[in-house]
DNA sequence: TCTGGGGTCCTAGGACCC
DNA sequence: TCTGGGGTCCTAGGACCC
């Protein structure tokens, strides 16, 4: 553990509500709830007026309403948080190069990695309150809560002591003291559930935590869980700021305002998401052999349907295919409250700069067989696309950039078979054209065999 | 006036392979 | 008068976070 309090965790004061207030100055000093505003609705963020009547985020909106009817509800702009989130993360990386970014309102910075050493409680307090001026400035006035401390635990639980718009510095040295009275609910990744069992353990605070033993903890929360709940019980969090770090997923999902069983009505929007998901990831220039169907029944209950592909995709029509086939798979019971599409096992294939997000976008799609003849700069195969080689056969385009395809010769018929990379203009290679709309791009094996 | 949408990480069982 | 052990991949579900 550092021997200095040089990792900071700042955390803006009810971002989405703060940002209302700052665009709209009737809304300043008022209650706003900014989250869902339909009938199924939850609270995203209240502003602190409005948590003096008991709004707090999570909450139905139904209720949010009832305790607070007299407060502004408002639909999220994220457009608008991402922006200011953006200019408040550039003002945390002229402080250091490392920060991490937890969501639009919230990051880790080590100052370690600026270079800064011999740092001392005034040193860190001083930081703390140039850089919550920075962020006010920037930011049109929007208040930021700063935790600083030897470890992560330590940065992210002290940013909670003092909202809004304080500082605590823990000096080194004092974490397991200062860690010891505190309910074990405010360690991370302590929720309702290993509360649940903690309590039954005769578990409630940090102190109570420190006696146990850590095989006793593993017991009752299984191996993962059970060792970093122990280590962090006695602050003993080695975890790394970490910049960057890749995405793993992703996904658009909805929930209706009545449930629905129309599997017509379903498929329609399964497509519409799948679309949704395929672009996203164009964007982010991902691709992914993972598709989820996640549906929601009446009583909350979730269920997920999961297909893995032989290559990455990041084509709608192929991401659409496998979803619907996952979707006609799955029990709609009495029907559904939610719906959703998603992508992981990701691979970043296409990362590249071969390819402009422009070219790629026009190039991916379409379906036509490329001749011998085509020009030497041709491009244009993108992951799960099926070629044939004149000498190998029939494959999946694996990947693709600086002017070269990875071919998996692979169906469903044959798994798993090898893998070779080309020139994207050898001439022995071609795009396969398929009868109807949606053939393109084959879904291939399930795990256990061939899936169609 | 029940319970969003976007994620992350972990577990457990079965298939498969050596 | 059977059939181990370890590792990896995949699927499904659950806990948790903002």
């Amino acid at each position: 553990m550092r021997g200095e309090p040089s990792v900071l965790h700042v955390d803006l004061d009810a971002f989405f509500a703060a940002v209302e207030q700052r665009d709209k100055p009737s809304l300043r000093g008022k209650p706003v709830v900014v989250g869902g505003v339909g009938v199924r609705g939850v609270v995203s963020t209240a502003s602190y007026e409005a948590r003096k009547y008991g709004v707090r985020s999570a909450m139905s909106t139904a209720e949010a309403r009832s305790r607070c009817p007299h407060a502004a509800y408002l639909g999220p702009r994220f457009e608008v948080y991402r922006q200011s989130s953006r200019a408040v993360m550039a003002e945390m990386r002229a402080l250091s190069p490392l920060v991490e970014p937890l969501s639009l309102d919230e990051a880790f910075i080590d100052l370690a990695a600026s270079g800064l050493t011999g740092l001392t409680v005034e040193d860190v307090t001083a930081i703390a309150n140039d850089l919550k001026a920075a962020i006010r400035k920037v930011s049109g006035g929007l208040t930021a809560s700063v935790g600083a401390g030897t470890s992560k635990l330590i940065a992210k639980i002290a940013s909670d002591l003092d909202k809004p718009d304080g500082v605590v510095v823990v000096p080194a040295g004092t974490e397991a003291e200062f860690l010891a009275p505190m309910q074990v609910t405010v360690i991370p990744g302590v929720g309702p559930a290993t509360t649940q069992r903690l309590n039954l353990a005769g578990v409630r605070t940090v102190a109570d935590l420190q006696q146990l033993d850590e095989d006793e903890l593993i017991r009752q929360l299984g191996s993962a869980h059970g060792s970093s709940l122990y280590r962090l019980a006695v602050a003993a969090d080695e975890r790394p700021v970490v910049s960057d770090r890749e995405t793993k997923s992703v996904s658009v999902e909805d929930t209706f305002e009545t449930d629905l069983i129309d599997r017509a009505v379903l498929t329609v929007i399964s497509d519409r998401m799948a679309h949704r998901v395929g672009e996203r990831l164009r964007k982010a220039q991902l691709s992914g052999r993972t598709v989820t169907v996640k549906t929601r029944m009446h009583d909350f209950t979730t269920h997920t349907r999961s297909s893995t592909l032989a290559g990455p995709t990041d084509d709608p029509r192929v991401i659409a295919r496998v979803a619907r086939r996952l979707l006609e798979e799955s029990d709609l019971g009495g029907g559904i409250r939610l719906l959703g599409v998603g992508v992981s096992s990701l691979a970043d294939w296409i990362q590249d700069d071969l390819f402009t997000e422009e070219e790629f976008a026009s190039a991916a799609p379409v379906d036509v067989v490329e001749l011998p003849s085509r020009p030497r700069d041709q491009r244009g195969y993108h992951p799960g696309q099926d070629v044939e080689h004149a000498e190998h056969g029939r494959g999946w385009v694996w990947g693709s950039g600086r002017g070269r395809v990875t071919v998996r010769f692979e169906t469903a018929e044959t798994p798993p078979g090898p893998v070779r990379t080309f020139s994207v203009d050898d001439p022995a290679l071609t795009k396969v054209v398929h009868a109807g709309a949606d053939a393109d791009g084959e879904p291939v094996t399930d795990h256990n065999g061939p899936s169609e």
